[in-house]
DNA sequence: AAATGAGGTCACGAGGTCAT
DNA sequence: ATGACCTCGTGACCTCATTT
């Protein structure tokens, strides 16, 4: 890959720039830059920002942005500078290393000795302006570092570039740096062209094989951010195609064979774990007793996604796709539930016994003989089967898997009703009050309220109101599903950190994906996020209500 | 993280491009450079505090030194730059006193770990020369300093900086101290721009000139859609400097007036509404009638908070800042240790007992004779006034008092909580897992959680890190807890609509300043508004607990 | 003319020094 | 052991030669 013109390709993306104009309207998460537009060749990419970490830099108000995004990934400073001047861009830059860096045809470069940006073409490599002033010292000055003080194999990364001299030369020459490697004035067209074919190819390669983690030459070369979202974009795409879409029809079942294979590598959570009574919902007061003492814990944050890799991007139609699709197609008995099988259509339809548990079911005349209580619970149960489904979901977000198997399970328990509100809440229908099943008959809120719901109903309709007036389409809807399951609340997390870098990762997907679908409503992602808050509480609700069943029937 | 690096910054005099003769007495302030005209008052008032801060350095008196121009920040030089002010000044010294610190267009900063001066920015924080030194020998010789006599939770502060180095080195690392967080080479123009827009809207805010957002010269007049964000943004950045930050004295009194006359419009609302036992939280069930079990109270929130102090981010720094803007108020003594004098500073102070009501007191052998509940109940108690405070605020927010009466109050009751949170956030160190008073006392985490209030501490300072770790400046917190405020749980709001356009208002004015004060940052947006569902959980966690003792002591 | 990198410049901070 | 100073390597920016 990106080889002799040395310099890793990082990224680049034709999408409108989302970093904001400084200054400019708020609006604008994308907005394009007035002067530039767009297309379709090469010269035109602009950089975009990436959604990245810290990233984007932007110049002066109307010069198009760049972002890009730092690989490595932990926490820098910021900084960066903006020319008024358009054609050199400055980046900014994280810690400390940064420069001035050329924007190749929407492209940003990594220093091929330490990983930072590259400011260009520095001795006959691509170096950021550390690398570039520390080799040109060094050959001018000859100089004499003095011994490494390890084994001569020192990592030479952004972070620690100036701890061994003489390992930092060493790594200069080893990427090829001279003298009279040196290449002035600009860069030739082919040259260009080649650069750009090759991170086309690049871009490319990461939508079909995924596989790139450790194919970089350069052992130092991250990931790209911007592939990264690409990639969970469409690995989490997929998934929720598969289980959400297509995987409707083993709703229900008791045992589902691991989803396509490959898609469901190994864990399996323990059942006491998360199994059974489900009580997803927030872990508070329960899960909490980790209270003191930390719990030991320590996965390593380690990224590396093992999940299904990623097609293309078509478009689900949403919601009405898995409900459409199922329709009729689940043997009632599959939901295996208490009582019987009422309603059809219904999602938990099997689980319940006619007219009984299925809270959706609880029409007043389906609530005969049971108490709330028992309805409550078995509304709960009835979720069962679409929790598997979760699950499954869950293990295919890029990432998730990486987390310790705590973790996961705490993600879940607290995020499964969040995210199942999210995939039913077509169900919902605001406008007339009314739950419509897959069958195709409609409860309106007023009877249902009579189970003692009311409050809980009200919310989930009015969240289902505002969800649905977003009009998200499968892909959205499926990112957002995974954004809700990592925003989960973090009680009884033992590493946070690795789920916040995870979430952020995500929601960096989410914006990147919005802002693509709809680049003229900038308002979508924050209002996106602002049901997080909702379902939290909606979450909250349920838990209470469920426990104050428990509790005082 | 990153950036800010933290600091205190303090704005000392600026003398057009004089740069500052060492020795001489800085007495020139003013002439301010053109474009930045700051109130003269202002600079005096701060070098005299400065004068405060290094009492002990005995020899020179009136060493206030430093004076510079306001940066030419803003223009670049483009040809030869002529940097008029030497960077490095060297303060008086003429006793051997004296101490080089570079001033960053016209701002001194303190050391983020002993509030001494910072003479740079040293391993990846503003440091002292002391405390670069400490640290550097500590990493060094990996040395084993000898176990803290106390609790390991010893203030570190320049006169006592060498009496625990356990602590002190505690504290390097606590403020992010790291070798791998170095910085080499000049400041990018971007950072060092930050900073100095920082600095300006903090001074800013406290002039009351509200409309100095853009005092600069082209500042279109035309109101644009902007207009509208504009004026939220400097009306809440206003309202909060008036109400939380001078206002702050007034908290735990008993009865305040209202605050600064005009502030405070019009509007009561119904004592029986909104008072007395303050039952903000989530009104959820009980607002509503609707529903069944719980029982409605909520109770207030936790924390305490000193106050005042701390403003946003990176211009003060917590502790440092109630150091300093109480410098000259309190005898010096006051800033002793946790054993001096225990309650003042606590700001419900007034509204408790010698130690007792003022649940921060709480610490084992505060809890004398009082059950759990009681403790509850009064710490509740004492947010009244700092209840008052965020009404006030919500008040005065554009828009807020249009919403029909119920809708405000409703709000209110299920945001206070979410502010109050934010509010005081920066009292929490998650890194210690201490509480830090005004007095400068700091409870651990351990020592209140033998008050019952372990898991929601846990919480309460998981948020808090998260919180600090954006760094926000006081405009971008008082624009967020505008938000926070208006993203409560709408349950019970009679006019969601409105609400929701108010939100997405004070939403877009948020992104606005986010942006135009982060535009390398693209992440931060979505960063804050992660945070509404945290607040949410902690709003329910919170609610549920004081349910918890009122229903079972 | 525009693009682009070698070199130079000098603001800055890591480390070392040494009086205290 | 501390911390005020000092030295020198770094790297953000700039200028200018070279090439398209
Ligand atoms: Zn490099
Ligand atoms: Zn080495
Ligand atoms: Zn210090
Ligand atoms: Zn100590």
């Amino acid at each position: 890959m990106d080889n002799n013109s040395g310099g890793v390709i990082l990224y680049v993306g034709s999408t409108a720039g989302s970093s904001p104009t400084p200054g400019s309207p708020p609006t604008g998460y994308l907005v394009p830059s007035p002067q530039h537009s767009l297309p379709s060749s090469l010269e035109e990419l602009t950089l975009t920002e990436i959604g990245a970490i810290k990233p984007p830099r932007a110049s002066s108000p109307s010069s198009p942005k760049v972002a890009f995004q730092f690989p490595e990934g932990i926490r820098y400073p910021s900084k960066g500078q903006s020319p008024p001047a358009p054609s050199r861009v400055s980046a900014a830059k994280q810690n400390g290393a940064t420069g001035t860096f050329t924007k190749t045809g929407g492209m940003v470069l990594l220093c091929k000795v330490c990983g930072d940006i590259a400011s260009g073409f520095h001795y006959g490599v691509h170096a950021c302006e550390g690398c570039k002033g520390f080799f040109r010292r060094s050959i001018q000055q000859n100089i004499n570092y003095k011994m490494c003080v390890k084994n001569e194999n020192c990592m030479i990364m952004r972070m620690n570039r100036n701890r061994c001299q003489h390992c930092r030369f060493k790594k200069c020459l080893a990427v090829g740096m001279s003298r009279d490697a040196v290449r002035f004035g600009r860069i030739p067209k082919r040259e260009k062209q080649r650069l750009l074919d090759e991170m086309q190819s690049y871009m490319n390669s990461l939508n079909e094989a995924p596989m790139d983690v450790g194919l970089s030459p350069e052992a130092d070369a991250p990931p790209s951010p911007n592939a990264q979202e690409e990639e969970a974009i469409s690995a989490i795409s997929r998934a929720y195609h598969d289980i959400f879409v297509n995987g409707q029809d083993r709703l229900g079942k008791p045992e589902g064979s691991p989803r396509r294979g490959e898609a469901c590598p190994a864990t399996n959570y323990n059942e006491q774990q998360l199994n059974g009574s489900y009580s997803y919902g927030q872990p508070y007061e329960s899960a909490n007793h980790r209270v003191s003492s930390y719990s030991p814990q320590e996965p390593p944050p380690s990224y590396v996604d093992n999940g299904p890799r990623c097609f293309g991007n078509e478009i689900f139609q949403a919601q009405q796709a898995s409900y459409l699709q199922n329709a009729g197609r689940y043997p009632a008995f599959e939901y295996g539930y208490p009582e019987a099988n009422p309603q059809r259509g219904c999602p938990w339809r099997g689980t319940t016994s006619r007219g009984i548990a299925c809270p959706l079911n609880a029409t007043p005349y389906c609530s005969n003989g049971k108490t709330s209580q028992q309805v409550w619970e078995e509304f709960s149960q009835c979720f069962t089967p679409a929790v598997k489904e979760v699950v499954e979901f869950a293990k295919s977000i890029p990432g998730f898997q990486s987390l310790c198997q705590q973790d996961q399970v705490m993600l879940l328990k607290a995020g499964t009703f969040q995210v199942l509100m999210v995939r039913f809440s077509s169900l919902f229908s605001p406008k007339e009050k009314v739950v419509t099943f897959l069958s195709g008959e409609t409860y309106s809120l007023c009877s249902l309220r009579t189970m003692g719901m009311g409050s809980l109903l009200d919310a989930m309709f009015e969240f289902s109101e505002k969800l649905s007036s977003l009009a998200l389409d499968a892909q959205e809807m499926a990112l957002f599903m995974a954004v809700v399951l990592v925003s989960a609340d973090r009680s009884g997390i033992s590493d946070v950190d690795a789920v916040e870098l995870l979430q952020e990762t995500l929601i960096r997907a989410l914006r990147t994906l919005v802002t693509k679908k709809h680049p003229d409503d900038s308002t979508l992602f924050p209002k996106l996020l602002l049901r997080l808050p909702d379902l939290r509480t909606l979450n909250n609700q349920h838990s209470e209500k469920l426990l104050a069943f428990r509790i005082n029937p």
